[in-house]
DNA sequence: CTGTTAGCGCCTTCAC
DNA sequence: GTGAAGGCGCTAACAG
């Protein structure tokens, strides 16, 4: 046994097995295609003998070439870091699987650049269609789809001026629910923890709603209302987030101030509700620098998207359907790619609330 | 505005530029591959013109039928789930950016069925090389790559039988780093918990080393000598996952008893020895359920991997260089598409000892 | 410098 | 039933 891997030896073609069969290339095509009522048993026996002798595998770039369709779909993904991505894939991967479609994953990386070069690339391929968690920069670098282009669904985030079907979470309505739910557990300080959000649908959603949630208190503004505050944290910024998280510690300072002057249950109590995972994690891992092991008796931590770390650390989060995102989102695109013509669709999930330790005091 | 997302309208081809150019196919293709030197400017102006006004842009799955060769290597992943492959995956995506190939990511999630439907895909569809990082348990599935099919490199494990370069961690090294990290620790119980190995040659590899760093005590099975202990965890099977951590629990158990009886500094202190960030992570819930929130003072753990969620909960860990895996692992690749010749070659690269809470005592 | 010609591997009429 | 011929979009000799 030769324990240097080979050179690739050329694989053959249908021409070779018409040959090897002492055929023609339509029969074998046929049997390709099952066409298999149109082939006598005995010819079809050859042809198989024949395949299998040559260890034959037809070339999908030519049958793609010749039939104008390939089955092949292109999968953008902003960050396989965040676990979200990680689950809507799962999602992506089991539908098209059930519709015989194959995707080509393309991750960004959180790179504009990357994105667009890889767009650019599904484009030349030929993909029959795009699913796209987009950076949301903006319209431009999104240009050869939806609209005019290729077929598109976007997942998580729309993507102004693209119009194109959308699935994701029902942010609007998640954000209410961890409000409402920090709101009913007692907490009088809570702070909206959210990633720059300008350019993204989602998390402008989400933070809408938290505010919305705030000011739906009975008594907002008054004495005993709760207070909500909005923090832009970008994690892509270092000095930035340095910042931000100081100007937290501030807070949560003056609470434990407020507390220690009362010395009565009636003290301020500070939540924090994360815009998503990463967020969620950036807090904690600062939280436990600066308080120790037991920072979740300071304050409590609620998030959106609920990683695996959630449940060891006892954080409260709200779970997105991320499976069936992607599974829908697949089907949209799969419909489009089959020519339904319908005004662009939007398909809104309900996020599911996990309670856990943090925010029950 | 419409805001019904159209049907694609035909692309238009090399023909199609021809024409609209007044120029013949054979130009367009010079011009398409950067062949300026033999195109007058001012035909190049033109043929610039033409391509602009027509939003044209290469099929390149003709190209590669007509080369012969068309840049697309094929990434088979065994579990996107756990960490270590996305961050592996980063250093693949980096270093075929830098060598100008094509990523196809193919998710086998775990399942043999899936593994083998990928690999026959990558095949039909002629991608130059693979690098897989298999699931691992025979030989047989991956008939199609390494030996005598396309060039293949193998990621954090090597498969018997299959001939082919292979880059990973240096197992046998990072296993005695952490065995030796918890002696010196004073840890005289100690439990290498690990998925099911007989498959999985980093798995057998770093068990090996374990109960090998085990044995090198001055005094092994000596009185003052720390027990070493192998538990098979296999995730896969809710069943036995719950027999073993059963077993697991006895032995914490009968180490506090000892302890309680021994009221002194000299009661048996155990540590678990996580194999990868699952077993990891199936261990963390557990004790945390078992225990409560303290679990750490109950028992140290160690892992080969470094989540995220390791430094949040304090958890000592192994780092792996899963990045520069990746990236090696591409460079091999490259070299055997272009044509190297070499034996196969293993390329093992050190973990990194990451001591936190959790092991000190 | 530029265009014509012949395929790459496969599918699809259209005859036999 | 079966096969020959033409063409998908592109490249690579060849001629001019």
């Amino acid at each position: 046994m030769s324990t240097t891997p080979q050179a690739t030896p050329r694989r053959a073609t249908i021409t070779d097995v018409a040959r090897e069969a002492g055929t023609g290339k339509t029969s074998i095509s046929r049997y390709l295609n099952g066409e298999m009522s149109v082939l006598s048993p005995e010819l079809r026996a050859r042809i198989e003998a024949a395949i299998a002798r040559l260890d034959y595998q037809p070339n999908q770039m030519a049958r793609g070439l010749k039939r104008g369709r390939n089955r092949l779909i292109g999968m953008l993904l902003a960050d396989l870091t965040n676990p979200y991505t990680v689950e809507v894939l799962q999602g992506v991967e089991a539908a098209c699987h059930a519709l015989g479609l194959m995707p080509l994953i393309c991750h960004a990386a959180n790179e504009v650049e990357m994105e667009r070069r890889y767009l650019q690339l599904l484009t030349t391929y030929r993909v029959e269609g795009v699913i796209v968690n987009a950076l949301g920069v903006r319209e431009e670098t999104l240009r050869p789809v939806g609209g005019g282009g290729i077929p598109a669904v976007l997942v998580d985030r729309s993507v102004d001026g693209l119009v194109a079907d959308m699935v994701g979470l029902d942010n609007r309505a998640a954000a209410e629910l961890g409000t409402r739910h920090l709101l009913d557990n007692g907490f009088d300080d809570i702070w909206f923890v959210v990633q720059p959000f300008e350019q993204v649908s989602s998390r402008q959603l989400r933070e809408a709603a938290f505010r919305e949630a705030m000011s739906a208190q009975s008594d907002p503004g008054g004495k005993n209302a709760a207070r909500g505050h909005t923090l832009v944290l970008n994690l892509a910024d270092a000095v930035d987030v340095e910042r931000s998280l100081a100007e937290l510690d501030r807070a949560i300072d003056a609470a434990a101030h407020t507390r220690d002057a009362a010395a009565t249950g009636n003290a301020a109590r500070v939540a924090l509700f994360a815009a998503n995972a990463p967020v969620a994690l950036c807090l904690a891992l600062h939280l436990k620098a600066r308080y120790g092991a037991d920072w979740q008796a300071r304050v409590a931590l609620l998030s959106i998207d609920d990683p695996e770390w959630a449940e060891l650390t006892g954080v409260t989060t709200i779970r997105q359907p991320t499976y069936e995102i992607g599974y829908r989102a697949v089907e949209f695109l799969h419909e489009r790619i089959e020519g339904v013509q319908t005004t662009a669709r939007d398909c809104l999930l309900p996020g599911e609330l996990i309670v856990r330790a943090s925010t029950l005091r």
